[in-house]
DNA sequence: CATGAATGAGCTTTCATTCAT
DNA sequence: CATGAATGAAAGCTCATTCAT
């Protein structure tokens, strides 16, 4: 009697490591031995459960996305105050602890190989859909409640979503002159001098 | 009879097919034997003028910058009309021709690895914070002539140049939300809402 | 209640699977996977069946090699006419019906196999001494009743075996000079010319 | 200045290594690092040589085929005594010296193969060909000057190579009842006895 | 009896690097 | 200066085998 919920729990397992691999190596130097090594699984187990090293890195980057929006999801869960809402995803999406970092790290791997691969284009255009969508929304509402001033919510979330990844890819890089306190400034100020009424 | 310039000519011949090497292939799939080929080459003339693969990208990180910076140099070093100025290098920057496209794409290869190496990061630390000074520098000067309106133009700078990476990478990863169209609609209308006068 | 028959069933229902996998894919891609799947059982029962892979191999040649003979028999048994039922033997043997391509196929793996496999050698020592013998009957059979020249009976049952044996290869093989029907022919002249009276 | 005749040295001492390999481990345990060991080179070198293991085992068979036929067209060159030729081939033939040896088994081997790979019967075909038409023009010869009786020499050929085969296999496979030696009688007697005058 | 999840040794293949020429 | 033959470490993947259930 297969236990049902052992497929799941394996699968998971490995992708929370294929991420902390991708994060921590990069695509480049991505290695199965090294998922398994961390995954606490043998080599063989992976691909007892994916079809390859592309199947692996696949669900990693969408396992990494449905993450991410999950969680901010839950932060702007509640009717209330859009525009504060607006404030503390961007705090959420900070560069500083380590979960973010994983995240953003794993983004930055996605997006410079989506732009010769059709199933990981897919996959970005799903998810940060998702996001954009997200943003788009609060936008809307802030407007609605007066909170935000008059403009095309989509335009201003696609301002706001590029600038975040533009200076996050700018933090991540190691600048010294674009840290994680100073791109939280520069959204915020962009909040307060586009956005908010 | 030494030929002086065969060196500069050989490396600059092996830089550019990197270039399009990492354009086309993207890190995760560089190979040298590419790189030699493309380049008419042998193997072991790249082993000869560079010090190994490490040494050959970080130098074509370098050359694509460099590259890119001097032409956008150019398109600003008249002195009228920085807001024009501005909207003319938004322009160029659009991912649209093949030469644009190049460079986007190697630019998301060296800030995916710049991540997680000192030596990319430096090479990120100074090209682009000569991107971004130039931005800056033109920013200051349409407040200056007043075709711009006040704050703090390095700001203004950081919150422009982010966004163009970050709409950038999302048009490359191919998405059909964000096409090179909707991009440079979506900056103009940030620098005419939110930068000028 | 242990049912007695399962495990005969079971290994039955294994071995002529493992025949099958065997003729399609030769021993070189004989892979238990696959046996388990034509036989529809896991992976897990054959190797409670069987010790192993070598073992299926060993039982399966086996198999093939008793299942021709019993059926041949069948053909010789009846008393009369031993040189009809010789030239009835040679059109059974052509590889022509599905039947009768697999037990060549299996034969030629045996064969190639036995070249350095001492247990595979013994089936074949003991298996093909009994298809030898029962020619061999035959053409003493037809001498007897004067249908056959004379000559060493076993001689000449060799000739005709491995003329057998070294014409079905090159029909098996997709020769377009070795056809089926040549080899029909071929081989009924051997017995017209060679061995009738 | 590559020097013109490596490549073919290489490729000869790997294809002699391949059929060495092919002949003591049967294409079942056909290892390229075995063949590597035995040529003295590194894998990587094989590789640098041929597309991969298929490629090895193509040529290897053809090396294999074009070797012995060479050999035997030495044998029967000169004009003389057409019936004597026959008689030696069949003495060249007899699985009994290593040489010999290890041709009759990557033939065994191929022709197992042969029976799914198109590629692999196309290597049959022509070069099985040329031993066919070989043999056939002796017997067309011995025919001619009267140490032949008539028939038609084509299938006479092909019963006399079938049996060749056939007996080698059974010798090659160890038996008991059939060594080299009776394999020479037994030819010998159907040349005798069928086909000389 | 039978399963299938899990293993890991072993294979082919790739590719940066070296070096004799 | 430049070549390309040769290397060998390292990777992905396969598959016979085991064993808890």
């Amino acid at each position: 009697m297969p236990r049902p919920s052992v497929e799941a729990q394996r699968r998971e397992q490995i992708l929370r490591a294929a991420c902390e691999v991708l994060s921590d190596q990069g695509l480049h130097e991505f290695r199965l031995a090294d998922v398994a090594r961390r995954a606490g699984v043998s080599s063989g187990t992976i691909h007892y459960y994916f079809d390859g090293k592309r199947a692996v890195l696949s669900a990693a980057f969408e396992h990494n996305y449905r993450l991410s929006i999950s969680r901010r999801r839950e932060l702007t869960a509640e009717g209330g105050r859009p525009m504060a809402a607006l404030r503390e995803l961007v705090e959420a999406f900070l560069p500083r602890r380590a979960e973010a970092l994983t995240a953003w790290r794993v983004w930055a791997e996605l997006w410079a190989e989506a732009m010769r691969d059709e199933q990981f284009q897919a996959i970005n255009e799903t998810l940060y859909g998702q996001w954009r969508r997200l943003v788009t929304d609060l936008i809307a509402q802030a407007q609605a409640d007066g909170s935000a001033r008059a403009g095309d919510p989509a335009a201003l979330a696609n301002m706001l979503v590029a600038m975040i990844d533009g200076l996050a890819v700018q933090v991540l890089a190691g600048s010294r002159e674009m840290t994680a306190d100073r791109m939280r400034r520069t959204v915020l100020q962009f909040l307060d001098g586009c956005v908010a009424a």
